[in-house]
DNA sequence: TCTAACATGTTAGTGGCTAACTCGAAGGGA
DNA sequence: TCCCTTCGAGTTAGCCACTAACATGTTAGA
């Protein structure tokens, strides 16, 4: 019936797991077929006038399904795998350096590596978000679980001397510069390269906080 | 039927508004009924388990009354009026102060004025948001329209030398320091003083970014 | 071949939220 | 006083995201 869910009976071609994963091989397809046909419709039609019956029935599957592979509608626009890539990035930074430091560095070195290969769908995606209410408002949670994940990886060396709330205030700080780059990036279409937007929103920060204030800024 | 539907017989009573707009008077009454019902619920039951409907029952009206009211069940719990003074305290900050201290001292400044009256409403508020998903999702759009505002009510005096980016960035990066100290506020239940928390929050940011070591900064 | 594990489907809900329509009361002018 | 507009509120019906309970077929391993 479905041509994809014979067992492995030639075994040898693409598949890189031997034996008892191709389930998960499977699995996979099936969640990257979704998250495909999810997206397609979502910029077809628009994230609120696509149903998830309709997601489902482009993929072949029935909308129990789908929740079984994304717990709401709006996973399904806003999943992604970055996550694991910048824990990595932010333990090979140099000890010493502070935490705002190896967040800007780890983040514009992961984006350097993905930026030609996923620039134009990283920049759709995103436009789809900051024009759909219901996506930005699950951009909330997605922002807390990366500020979960950077806090645990800078804990190891920044962890001690500072606070909790240090900690945690740089970390709501640097990622909030960066999505503020991003969603600039994405307001003014992808006009200027992403890569630059950060490091502008990293300066801008850091310029705003080491002013040393009396002076007067003359106006324009 | 409804001891609260009389036109002003009398009058002279407690209505503050004269003739055409008891009927504002009523509307604030039906709102403030709504959300007190609402937030008593929630309290006592959690967020999830509390119904519209009940809300709605409880307040003597029908589920619909409640969305004319709220566009969400979330708004129920979220909303506050705080908006208008924010703006009023950063236009009296002088002009040359810079952004995020214009910032930071308005919210010191507004929240003196509240803490002794409004302290306990507002760590009930934020340790039901903190432990309720849903809300958690729903204080990010309240947090853009916090943004917009703060834009708003910088930019006359901030907005022409440096970039609109600048000014997004310095903003989400207050506000950031502000939502990190309320959490952790709402996560120690109040232990410590909220301003004092705000205090450190912004020092900490300081701290890190004025923290100079050139260094190198690797590249390749 | 028997069985446990597992992916998927079916069905029947709950509840947030909207739309179309109606009702009734307030208010203003004739 | 009567009419007529306005507006808050109710009723009803429905859409859709999401869940729970149960059934079914298929693979994996003994």
């Amino acid at each position: 019936m479905n041509p994809q869910n014979e067992p492995p009976v030639s075994g040898t071609d693409t598949s890189r797991a031997a034996g008892t994963d191709w389930r998960r091989a499977k699995r996979e397809r099936t969640r990257r077929l979704l998250q495909q046909n999810a997206m397609r419709l979502f910029l077809e039609k628009g994230f609120d006038a696509t149903t998830v019956e309709e997601i489902a029935a482009a993929s072949g599957v029935s909308h129990m399904t789908f929740f079984r592979y994304f717990p709401t509608k709006e996973d399904a626009a806003l999943e992604d795998d970055y996550d694991p890539m910048i824990a990595d990035l932010i333990a090979e930074r140099p000890a010493e350096e502070p935490a705002i430091d190896k967040i800007r560095h780890a983040l514009t070195h992961g984006l350097n590596q993905l930026y030609d290969s996923e620039r134009d769908v990283l920049l759709a995606r995103m436009r789809l978000v900051y024009r759909t209410p219901a996506l930005r408002a699950g951009t909330g949670q997605r922002r807390d679980a990366d500020q979960r994940l950077l806090i645990a990886a800078l804990a190891p060396t920044a962890g001690g001397s500072r606070g909790e709330l240090h900690l945690r205030v740089v970390v709501a700080a640097a990622l909030a510069a960066v999505t503020e780059a991003i969603r600039y990036w994405a307001e003014s279409n992808g006009a200027d390269d992403l890569r630059h937007l950060i490091d502008e929103a990293f300066d801008a920060l850091r310029a705003e906080l080491t002013y040393d204030e009396p002076a007067d800024r003359p106006s324009d």
